[in-house]
DNA sequence: CAACCAATCTTGTCATTGACAAGTTCACCT
DNA sequence: AGGTGAACTTGTCAATGACAAGATTGGTTG
């Protein structure tokens, strides 16, 4: 029917790929099977055969957020200061928004797949091991330490992201997320 | 047709409550406006009269669920210790889940709702309200400890309500937001 | 008290979507 | 050369959101 190849070579990666960039400009509500399809140039049962359904799509898509992460904070390797971390997660989160915004929310998912599960465990033992160092200093329970710690970059990045955090921040999502994982280190 | 009158009379708010009962079970992407209808027990338009389309019933949840935390924040009064109003946050968020899991989604809901965002406003200068007293008390800009003060309690809430905190902080969301934001305040 | 009126709710319809079924094309291997 | 399975296609169905037009009702006014 149309000239293009019946075969297109790396369909996977390039509806992934457009569903980051859906999600990013308009969030998971609008991401649609037969949309991507229509944006790759391939029939709209095309996205069925690679990923099942809908729900399979978004858990590739999360897998790979997870994976991301947890390169980004393995290249960090072991850190001191909370900062350093806070600011890897929210970078991550901020340039990779259209695949962090799948990884937290599980009605998306198929939360028992093993390789979504792998790639989150990699990625939680990643951040934990990052900071281990740091949260030892600390006179509080170490696991404690360890939640507020991510609380508090993963409600920075989720708040940021809204765009409800006030305007006097700057544009600079790294910087004012340094500046405020400061306060809990104490750190100035 | 059928034996039911054909004026519902309390249409509006049985068709939030079944809606945030449906968040509750299994997230906003479940919830539809026929389904809803048909658990309120009226025909498949009816939700439209009152809120246009989807996005407005979500709005309109949202605006409720922005009034009641403001509700709960004010009857807090001043606070001089951040676990108080950390755990008023957390405790809305787990026990109003349906509305809280709608608040923080600008791509459900219409953002430029006037009512939505008269209720936003309030809730937000509740907060800040609350917090102002602690965190006069710091070194750090007080904006700065604040955006840090909602970002540790906010992303604790999310992180609790996706089950994905380890089960060593028990089952009860109030007594193990307590210990995090105390380790944000110093405070043991 | 009758007539109206605006709000409330209904039935009917349409384009879009996710899921499924069955057929077609192609790359690769023997 | 031939087959074998993965990759992709067309076709279809029930469910949904949105819209249009009509039916019902409680209140309100003349």
């Amino acid at each position: 029917m149309s000239d293009r190849p019946y075969h297109h070579g790396d369909l996977r990666d390039a509806l992934l790929t457009a569903a980051a960039a859906v999600i990013e400009e308009s969030g998971p509500a609008a991401v649609t099977l037969r949309d991507l399809a229509r944006r790759v140039g391939v029939s709209h049962a095309a996205p069925a055969h690679h990923f099942g359904d809908r729900a399979g799509l978004m858990t590739a898509l999360a897998t790979d957020g997870y994976s991301r992460l947890a390169d980004a904070v393995e290249r960090l390797g072991p850190v001191t200061d909370l900062r350093a971390a806070g600011v890897a997660y929210v970078s991550f989160a901020v340039g990779d928004r259209g695949r962090f915004e799948v990884m937290f929310r599980p009605e998306l998912v198929h939360q028992d797949d093993p390789a979504l599960r792998a790639a989150q465990a990699r990625a939680m033992g990643a951040l934990q091991a990052a900071v281990a160092g740091w949260s030892a200093d600390r006179a509080e329970d170490p696991e404690t330490v360890a939640v507020a710690a991510w609380s508090l970059v993963h409600g920075f990045a989720t708040l940021w992201l809204q765009g409800v955090l006030p305007p006097d921040l700057g544009a600079d999502a790294a910087t004012a997320a340094s500046a405020v994982a400061g306060v809990l280190t104490g750190t100035d």
